[in-house]
DNA sequence: CATCGACCCTGCGGGC
DNA sequence: TGCCCGCAGGGTCGAT
């Protein structure tokens, strides 16, 4: 389940391991493990020397000396430790990447693999390189090319329920369910609420607080390193004693005490507190017929 | 083109 | 105890 406060967390744990290191050998133990779709194989990288570590939303990637990324996605259970090399193989080990260090390596472990890595050729967009499989992806809420009217526009010119336009990854990316749920709850937005319906001001206040949400786990997710033993876990970074509408049903709203709901929503589901997120702005009495 | 919904996958927990 | 089913969900792709 990363959003991008979890990404964001691995990267920055993933940047201070593997910055400056070669990949001495890439080696895959699940055919799975890498992306459908990818013409290059991913042991092309192998030799590549890593000079930054890269992410757009949810995607995040190898930078290498060569005209080629290492793109990784963590999926719903995707996890990227840097472990002793010498230590038991997890079950769900997909790829293990060993950069010639003498006691550690890289492992990529997902159950359920929806997760992939993939060598993917660059593509020059607006003045910046971006792996192919990343550029139908916008850019998320902290990038600099972040453009908070396009995104209000895009979001204004659809006729979809709001949180379906917060899901998509290339109107905005970074978000999915938790964080959906989350900034809805602090906007007192319905996330049933038709994207065209909303004003200006409303989809202004739901930027504010994806930024806030994610700015807050983002606060927390980062705290939990160590130099010697990076454990950059994609699932560590929820904090539930701070979720305010995600997996609350029936229990009080923290802001007005009524019961949050769950509801189905696109094969997962929507919670929200029935009193502070109305489905209409205004609510006029019911008026009775017959 | 825009939108919708099925699908990929595994582990877990509830119901019986 | 054990089986079955539903649920969790990001992204992609085919249908409408």
């Amino acid at each position: 389940m990363p959003e991008l406060p979890e990404v964001e967390t691995v990267r920055r744990g993933l940047a201070l391991y593997v910055t400056g290191k070669r990949i001495k050998r890439l080696e895959i133990l699940h055919p799975r493990a890498t992306r459908s779709g990818s013409t290059i194989s991913l042991k092309s990288v192998e030799g590549a020397r890593i000079t930054d570590v890269a992410r757009r939303g949810k995607f995040l990637w190898f930078v290498l000396d060569r005209e080629l990324a290492l793109v990784g996605h963590l999926g719903m259970s995707g996890q990227m430790l840097i472990v002793p090399k010498n230590s038991e193989l997890e079950r769900h080990t997909r790829i293990r990447i060993d950069f010639g260090d003498k006691k550690l390596e890289l492992r990529f472990i997902d159950q359920r693999t929806f997760g992939w890595m993939s060598a993917e050729p660059l593509r020059k967009q607006d003045e910046k390189y971006l792996p192919e499989c990343c550029a139908h992806i916008a850019p998320d809420i902290f990038s600099e090319e972040f453009d908070k009217a396009r995104v209000i526009g895009e979001i204004k010119r659809r006729k979809i329920e709001i949180k379906k336009a917060l899901l998509n990854q290339e109107i905005m990316s970074g978000v999915g369910n938790i964080y959906a749920d989350e900034a809805l709850w602090y906007a007192k937005v319905h996330p049933e609420r038709l994207s065209s319906s909303l004003s200006e001001s409303e989809l202004a206040e739901i930027l504010r607080a994806v930024k806030k949400v994610m700015k807050s786990a983002l606060k927390q997710g980062g705290t939990s390193f160590d130099d010697l033993y990076i454990n950059v876990n994609g699932e560590s970074g929820y904090f539930e004693v701070s979720l305010r509408a995600y997996g609350r049903e029936d229990e009080p709203c923290r802001r007005c005490g009524a019961l949050i709901r769950r509801i189905n929503f696109a094969n997962r589901s929507s919670h929200f507190c029935p009193v502070c997120q109305r489905a209409r702005k205004s609510r006029k009495p019911a008026k009775k017929r017959g």
